[in-house]
Formats: C-alpha cells, structure tokens, sequence
DNA sequence: GTATTATATCGAAGCGTTTCGATAAATATC
DNA sequence: GATATTTATCGAAACGCTTCGATATAATAC
C-alpha cells in the first residue's frame, strides 16, 4: 500500500515551500495565480488529502459539528428527527465537517450524560434537534461552542434556530378545514410543553378566531404527556366521548392523527365522511394511510441543511448575531378532509348551499 | 475561558515525564502501582482529556468508525438500520470510538461516490449495513481498512458480519402458522437479491418440507423490486388474484406485511379469521397495526453494537480471521395469525379436530 | 558475586498541519 | 527617486500526543 501524500510531498513536487502550499490550499495569505494554479495541479496529481488530525492539532479546529436529540426523539416511529439527521449529513459534506451525532436522556445526569465530543472538545459546533435538558444546553454555552437549535427554541436564552412556521402551517390547516365548511374544529395537541406544538395550538386558535370562531375547551386536547400515536388516539376517544362532537380535527402531528384514525376505526366514525382530519409533518405513513392523510408537509432535510449553513457561519465569523430562520410548510391536501354536507352545529351555517359536497 | 489540560500538565503535576503519563494511561508498557495511582489521580483533578487530535496525529489513528448505508435503505419509513445505526452509537462509547455516518446511492460512481471519510482515512475500519455497491466494498478493502458487514453478505468476498438468524427466523414463522393447522402458506418476499430475504425464503421452503408440504409457486412471490409496503400489498393481490388462496401468509418483513394488511382490508379480507399473517423485524408499527402483527423479533440494536465490538475486535488485534456471528430471533405472537377452522384445502385436513379455534 | 532479565522511568524524535514573523520583490505614493 | 505599501514566498515554531531507544534499578539465575 502506497502511502499517503503528505503537504510536503506537493511541496517537494510543486517546487514551493510547505507555507505556501498551505496558504493556496485554505486560501488565506496571498499567492500568486500562477503558483497558485501549480499546486492545485500538483494536488490533484498525488490526490493529496489533509490529514484531518493534523490540521485539527494545528488549527485548534476538529472540523465536526455536534449533532444531539433526545433519544426519544431519535427512535421514534417517525423519522422525523432522521430525516433532519440526514439532512446535516449532505449539506456537511460540502462545507467538509463532519457530524457527530448523539442521543441524550431527557433525564439528564451531569456528567455522566455530556457527550463525549464535548469533554474531548471534539466539536466546533453543535445542533440541537427538538428539546433538550436545559443543563446540558448551559453546559455547552459555557463551554463558548456555537449553538444551533432546530425546531426548538430555549426557554431562557436565545440561540440562532431553524423553525417550522408552525403558524402558518396550522392557519393552512384551518384554513382548509374552514373553507371546506367546517366550523367545529377540534385539535389535538399532545405535548404542549414543546414550542412547536404550542405554536400549531395558538394557529389553531388564532385562524378560528379570524373566522369569528371562538375555540371550544371541549373540542381541543393539550394535556396529554406526548405525541405519539397512542396519545392521538387517546384524545382522540376523550374528545368524542365528551358532549360536543367535532366534524373535523386538526392532530398536531401526523403520528397522532394516525392515532385518531385508529380511533375512528375501531369506534366506526368514517373519515372523510363523517370526520375530516388533517396532520402536520407530512412524515412517509401519511401517504400510507388508510385514507391517505390530508397534512401539513415540513421540510426536513432542508431544515437540518439549514442548521448546518448558519452554524458554519457562526464557526467561521464568529459571528454573535442571532438569526431565526422560519421555514415555510405547505399543506398537502390528500383525502382525509372534505366537504361538509352541512356547516357545524354551533355556529351559524353560513353559505350552507355553496358549501355542499361536490 | 481556562485552557484545557494537556498531558504535559498532568505530567508537570504528578512530577513525572511525558512518557510515562502516557504509557499509564494507554497501559501499555510499565508502570509501579504508585505511578499509576499518581496519574489517575492528576488526571481525575485536572479532569484531563486527551485530544483526540494529537493522538491521531501520532497514533495514526482516528478513532472514528464509518457506517455506511445505502441512502434508500436509511431513510426507508421503518427505522430498520436507524436502530443499528443507534445500537453502533452506544457500544462506540465505551470503546471511545466514534461512528461516522454516511449514506451512499445504489448507483455508485467512483470518485465521487466514495465517503470522504475513506479519501482522508479518517476511519480505523468501517461497518457496511445492508446492501452496499460492489465497487466500493473493493475500494474499502484495498485500502486495507477492516470492514465488518451487518445484514450483509458480500457475494465474491468474505467478511467478518454480524447476521439475523434468517433461516431459523423463518422455520419459527412457519413452524408456527403450520402448528395453528395451516397449509397452504404464502410467502411474500419482495426483493430476493438480498441475502436475508433470499434466506427467510429458503427456511420457508425447508419448513414446508419438512412437514411434508410441497411450497406451491401459485403461493409465493419473490419477484418484486423492493422490500416495501406498497410492493407487499402488490404481491398480496398478485397471490390472491391467482388460482389457489392461501389461509397464511408469511411476509419476509414487517413492511411488506403491513401492505398485505391494508391490501386485505380493502379486499374485505379478515385477518386473521380468513387469513393468518406474519411478518419479520418487529419493528416498532408493528405493534400498533389493525391487528396487532405476530413478527419474528431481530435485535436491531445488539447487531449494531456487536458489529462495533467486531470491528473494535479486528482494529486493536489485526486479526484476520473471518468471524461471523448470527443473532438469534425471536418470535413474537400478537393477534394477526390465529388456528383454522379446518386446515388448508389441499393436503389431508390431520387433527382437524384439536385446530378448531379456541 | 556476576551476568541476565524484568521492571520503571525518561528524553527526544516524529506525526502533518497552521501560522507568525522575516525577507524580497513589485507596486503605489508623494 | 526615495519611501511606504501591497504582494509573494519562505523558514521555523508550535499544536499535544505516541513511541523508540536509552538508562537505571530491582529481581532472578547460575
């Protein structure tokens, strides 16, 4: 086996010093065009590599970028948080990082819990994907290592962040149930703790209002402990168990609605027919579904892209300004949701004839 | 922001040299009870961590393990190989090493294809899940990296793997459809190329014989592209759609199995009182299916982590031989497969008695 | 008691980069 | 035309570790 070309090969055959191959390289410092154009040529000749160990002993940097998710998050049966994974991966490719990822408890144990790459300073930067123990958010911003949160946003201090616009996605949502002619919305929420979820709760109650609906205590569920599809399900039965009986619902999050569809089955409520139900996330079951659900899509990958482009430049400027970029959502009309024959019970049906099923 | 210990600290600290704080900590070499007591103690006070990057530099070792994974395989909607992946992830850990993901296409083309984590060889050996391009385990292993395969076998090259237990996975789907009094069985294989499909369709075959039941090609498919739900449902219909029903089905995962469930559904088939089904991964939707589906269980995580120790094995030892280790199955019965009324149509209805349902 | 061998510790070279002056040539400034 | 500035290149130190002899002492062999 041959071994690897080192900066001082390409400096031996390109004829320069190894400071100035070094400089062309990174290209800090000035070099001519004409040396600068050899030692590229040179470079590629011997497929010369840098070895990233010396760099990193060198320049102080590792060239990775921490990746933490509770571990819930991560195993889901969703693969949400994955898909935000991967989309890091890509887009570290280009900028030459890359990425360490680790699962963290929610119950978090100084030290046992602190990610290796943190006490070996093996990061220059970390992503922080759905929540995280506060402990070990302080911990790493006292270590001064750049910070990017996705899809969070910390209680007590701002980081920069890639968010959903949670908002917006749940003002479509209502929208589309409100157009289509529905007028007792329920929602369910899950876990209203996480700001996401919070975000699509005020939507929902904001678009109802905007169509002078006031929210009914009795057709939303927040209280549940998490959001999965158990707990759609779950509030789901205590919705419709309840005296007042939506003819739509808004799940935060598709893994619930599936849970609400589960619950329509066994209980013989027909969706769309008898229920129209729209997600949000767009997760791959959605389109599997039984009927395919009509949803909210989230751009994943491009979120986890996202982190990644602002925290490299964080890494690379220091910058300390703080930028929080929304990314926009789309709803995805599937066949979930319908027409209504008649408006609501509650309010007062409005445009009754326009809005009959087609 | 206090500068972080270096060994030469720990050294000035303990009154020793360089070396020698070393040697106690990598134990290699000598070193009296004292001394080590000595070091271990400066190091816990000045809570010392190596850096990762001079240690590579002078041990030309990276410390890094590459996972790679074919992109389809990775981001499929059940978290199959996100599992191992995690499994890989927690046994890294302990060994101090750190796994580097990364996903390569089907289609591979080289240079560009290949995982920048082998260009710069900033891997000490790589773990290959699932299917991988041809071209690309030749370049790993011409780089004399180690390689340890997991739910893998390389067809012109033998390698260290960790392997699901297939054929006794199966034999145990099977055994167990044939004990409920069923015997005219399906199985539905989806994409035969890869060796763990190809081994489930051989322990069924076997099973069958075993117990005197000729496999009837009218029941089994094996000719679809993919392992997916959407290909399982398709081979369902192709099965029912032809001459001979069957009153099992053993699907070779979960996925498929899912397909045939939302297949029989719109079929108006009933499982399982018009027909038992059976799938393989357990993976998590498993559980909530309608109905809850009786699978062969695989240990995602532990294959992950004996895949670490493997490599960790080859990396510190150089040794050569080929282990390959089989994780055992387990089989896990919930409500998607139940006793027949009477036994298959085709062979002679034995103890048709004792099978009725209880 | 001397020769071996095992044990314990150390000094220094080396790993492959970056980066900080230093130096020299080219260009701009007045 | 002398001085200041920009551009181009280089040598050498530094980064924090491992590892290879070298040296010294302690244990064992004969």
């Amino acid at each position: 086996m041959k071994k690897r070309a080192t900066i001082s090969d390409v400096a031996k055959q390109a004829g320069l010093s190894l400071s100035t191959v070094s400089l062309v390289i990174n290209n800090s410092g000035y070099a001519s065009e004409q040396t600068r154009q050899k030692v590229l040529r040179v470079v590629e000749e011997l497929s010369y590599h840098p070895s990233r160990a010396a760099k990193g002993l060198a320049s102080k940097k590792s060239g990775n970028i921490g990746f933490i998710v509770s571990d819930d998050h991560f195993s889901r049966l969703e693969p949400f948080y994955t898909r935000i994974f991967l989309g890091t991966e890509f887009e570290a490719r280009p900028h030459n990082y890359y990425i360490l990822l680790t699962t963290v408890e929610n119950q978090f144990r100084e030290p046992d819990s602190i990610p290796r790459f943190l006490l070996e300073r093996n990061v220059d930067g970390v992503i922080i994907a759905g929540k995280c123990p506060g402990k070990l958010v302080d911990y790493i911003d006292r270590l001064d290592i750049p910070i990017v949160l996705v899809d969070y946003t910390f209680p007590r201090k701002r980081f920069s962040s890639v968010l959903i616009d949670n908002r917006k996605g749940a003002h479509a949502a209502v929208e589309h149930l409100i157009e289509t002619g529905h007028k007792d919305i329920g929602f369910i929420g899950g876990d209203i703790t996480h700001p996401s979820i919070a975000e699509r709760f005020l939507g929902y109650k904001e678009t109802l209002f905007e169509h002078g609906i006031a929210p009914d205590p009795r057709l939303y569920i927040t209280d549940e402990d998490d959001t999965t599809m158990r707990n759609g399900a779950n509030a789901a039965r205590r919705i419709f168990d309840g005296e007042k009986k939506p003819s739509a619902i808004f799940a935060a999050n598709d893994a619930m609605a599936l849970g609400c569809i589960q619950f329509a089955k066994q209980r013989g409520i027909d969706i769309p027919n008898d229920l129209s139900l729209i997600g949000f996330d767009d997760i791959e079951a959605s389109v599997h579904m039984e009927p395919p659900l009509t949803t909210v899509k989230v751009f994943k990958e491009e979120m986890g892209a996202l982190a990644v482009q602002r925290l490299v430049d964080v890494i690379k400027t220091k910058s300390l300004s703080i930028v929080n970029t929304y990314v926009p959502v789309e709803l995805i009309v599937r066949s979930s949701t319908r027409k209504t024959i008649l408006g609501g019970g509650s309010a007062e049906p409005r445009n009754s004839v326009s809005s009959v099923a087609s």
